[in-house]
DNA sequence: CTCGTTTATGCATGTTCTTGCATGTTTCTG
DNA sequence: CAGAAACATGCAAGAACATGCATAAACGAG
């Protein structure tokens, strides 16, 4: 049986059953655990399952409502949030778009620096707390209350009068050879509008977001000029490139 | 069974009846309360669950920013709510503008009607669940964060296009000689381009907004059609007008 | 055909994760 | 206050895992 048959295979079960056992697809297929997690690996590298304990299972669509999201990893939300605030300087104007990490960053920013905040993400402007020196400017449109963003023509529209010293991008796939991508084509439009208006690109991705793909594609990984990890990150692979990088404290 | 399945079904178990039993979560499943315990604290620590002796409850949810002015009187505005709520139909355009009031009204909204929602607060959109039946629209701008609403030259650009079926004004004084009037010029101005492009306009006031006055006019007491007021109060200098008066329930 | 390269695989090694149990502490209840 | 139940912590066994290396098959160029 060939490579990519076992693979097709892999998906086909995940898509009926939900979810594998390692060791079930080892005897099935007569091969090794290890080939099997090295499968596994693969597949979860292109999104099509989740590696857990075990063996996979499909990929979380969109666990639960906004808040829920927001609590999830609370903890290393924080620490990457303060990680990226601190690359803010006074006087600057940011963007930030919509996310849960983005939005524990927006918490973060500094209260004695004077700051312009636009964001498509009415949750980051209501989470602002009342400072007189954040001036804060909201793009309004459609609301996506999956996303928690606006988004479509009108956003963009807004956007494209706005220049920012800093965009802070947020809920997207990171790979090396294949760029900066994200899941949602509507997000993507309005995400590229804010890239090409800002000098600086700056990430903050947890763990789970570095070397993954999604469809639609918004930057070479070359455009980043700071990326903010969690502590224990692999960043061999970005070393190459000219990328400020900067770790999480554990 | 997968570990991730396990937390997966406590957390089921949990959003259907917003509690469980660590012995029963053992038994079902088949493993040691030790397990269930430390499945409980991970889900805990994601925000998903708290922690209570003899098992774990649905997290209550997260008291925001706005949270105080937001619960005060929480109980007269909910009554408020629900009777505006009622005035609205099916297929409707909406605008809503900031306030506690109106905040407690959008999410009192009718679930099963077709609405577009149109506001210029952030924290009312955010607020909204999950509702394919509801398109939500936000105007965009200048974030001002006392009022938490979007105020200024490019809010009033974007209401101008659009018109909507009925206003839920919110946050003004009401007085039978002088009008509609509120405190602010800057809201003041937003609040006229909407009922400009509005048919209807519904006020919901608490008792404490009759008979007052504030600097800035928005409309004659003549142009109100819908009144919602709480029970006890007095409406007699309101029924020379043509307007619909609603009680709330006590 | 032959040689070098690439790719897939299995195995050995060491690491990490999960779990149950033992121990001691905290909390509830009568 | 006393007993029981629930809890936290440390530990150990086993399963699952990552990594490096060796082997064998597949492949392409000369």
């Amino acid at each position: 049986m060939l490579t990519e048959e076992r693979l097709d295979a892999i998906r086909q079960l995940l898509s009926e059953h939900g979810k594998v056992l390692a060791n079930d697809l080892a005897a099935q297929f007569g091969v090794s655990d290890d080939t099997i997690r090295r499968d596994l690996r693969e597949l979860a590298r292109l999104g099509h399952c989740r590696r857990v304990y075990g063996g996979a299972l499909l990929p979380a669509p969109d666990t639960g409502t906004l808040a829920v999201r927001t609590s999830d990893q609370a903890d290393v939300k924080a620490r990457l949030a303060s990680a990226t605030a601190a690359l803010v300087r006074d006087g600057q104007t940011l963007y930030i778009d919509a996310g849960s990490t983005n939005l524990a960053i927006a918490k973060a920013l500094p209260k004695d620096l004077r700051l312009t905040i636009v964001t498509n993400a009415p949750a980051i402007a209501t989470a602002m707390s009342d400072n007189p020196k954040h001036t804060i400017v909201v793009l309004g449109g459609h609301y996506d209350q999956s996303k928690g963003a606006c988004l479509g023509p009108q956003t963009i529209r807004e956007a494209g009068n706005i220049f920012a010293d800093m965009f802070i991008l947020g809920a997207c796939a990171i790979d090396t050879a294949l760029g900066v991508t994200a899941l949602d084509a509507a997000e993507a439009e309005v995400k590229r509008v804010m890239i090409a208006q800002s000098s600086l690109l700056t990430i903050a991705a947890t763990s789970d977001k570095l070397g993954t793909i999604a469809p639609f594609k918004l930057a070479e990984v070359a455009r980043i000029d700071h990326l903010v990890v969690e502590h224990d990150a692999d960043l061999d692979a970005y070393r190459a490139f000219d990328i400020a990088l900067h770790r999480a404290e554990n």
